[in-house]
DNA sequence: CTGACTGCAAAACATTTGCAGCATA
DNA sequence: TATGCTGCAAATGTTTTGCAGTCAG
């Protein structure tokens, strides 16, 4: 098993608010899931996991995926080509920040999908990221309003 | 016609180099694309020309957007659904930074769907954007070969 | 004239869905 | 024991491709 101590109960309640069962096959392409971090699409875990003996159809894994993206557990994106890319998303995982040049208000956001396409744009340059910056300077929805909805900030 | 000047010129010498004919269907896709600012999927294409009295068959809608993508005259994006969708590149347009930590290089680059997905981010919080920094720290490909291929970077 | 282009219809592919039997709570 | 679940195979929807006729250079 992985150590997705939370992740795991995370996905246990999600199940059980909706009235749904944990199953083998749940829990098997849960912990196929969280045994690495790489990206992987809906076949990858067909074979992985039948060559661990553990048969999973296609429908199936595609329905897990589904709920695994619906409580936050999962990325899905279409990298820029044929199919759907998964990715396991960790509890407290980094973010980035929207910073207000009004009040000074830091909102941080994560969006697995901006942080896939980096990884994209760094393999079309051969660039091995290590660390990266992302800020959007910008006003918050408070000041807006304090300042009524002149100003129209225009996008860079 | 749109004003998309040096974007036709572009397209034009790109199909003289490689050989291939200005026909009548890819001027027509060239100038309804550079019509408008927005996205579009193949079939939108094929119906606004259609609406025109202008008729291309979706195979050569597609086999015209692959060229002008070769270009870069346009951007190709699975949002996170079913299809493709595209948008018509400006030249010269905004661009961010990879910035090698060993050698100090600069590369500028451009994608598209990253800034897309920043002003969903904004949407999100409701936060109006001006500006954004975007900066990706790492070895470029000419340190990365002159250290040998060790020293693996793993991504933030 | 020639080689590239187009439209059509069929093919290819990933994903979704209906259904009958199975397993979890 | 009752629902929800699974696997299968068929369906769906987008993009691609083979082919025969057409057109740009």
């Amino acid at each position: 098993m992985t150590e997705a101590v939370e992740e795991r109960r995370l996905f246990a309640d999600f199940l059980r608010r909706r009235g749904l069962k944990t199953t083998r096959e749940r829990t098997a392409l849960f912990e196929e899931i969280f045994a690495t971090h790489h990206h992987f699409d809906a076949d990858d875990l067909v074979v992985r996991l039948r060559g661990k003996g553990k048969k999973v159809s296609r429908a199936t894994v595609y329905r897990t995926l589904d709920l695994l993206y619906d409580c936050g557990l999962v990325s899905r994106v279409r990298l820029n080509d044929e199919k759907y890319r998964y990715e396991r998303l960790l509890v407290g995982e980094h973010h980035d920040h929207l910073v207000c040049t009004s009040c000074g208000a830091v909102i941080e956001f994560v969006d697995p999908r901006i942080e896939e396409l980096q990884e994209a744009v760094c393999k079309r340059y051969g660039f091995a990221p290590a660390t990266h910056s992302h800020q959007i300077r910008g006003v918050c929805s408070d000041c807006q309003a304090r300042e009524g909805t002149s100003r129209g900030a225009s996008p860079a």
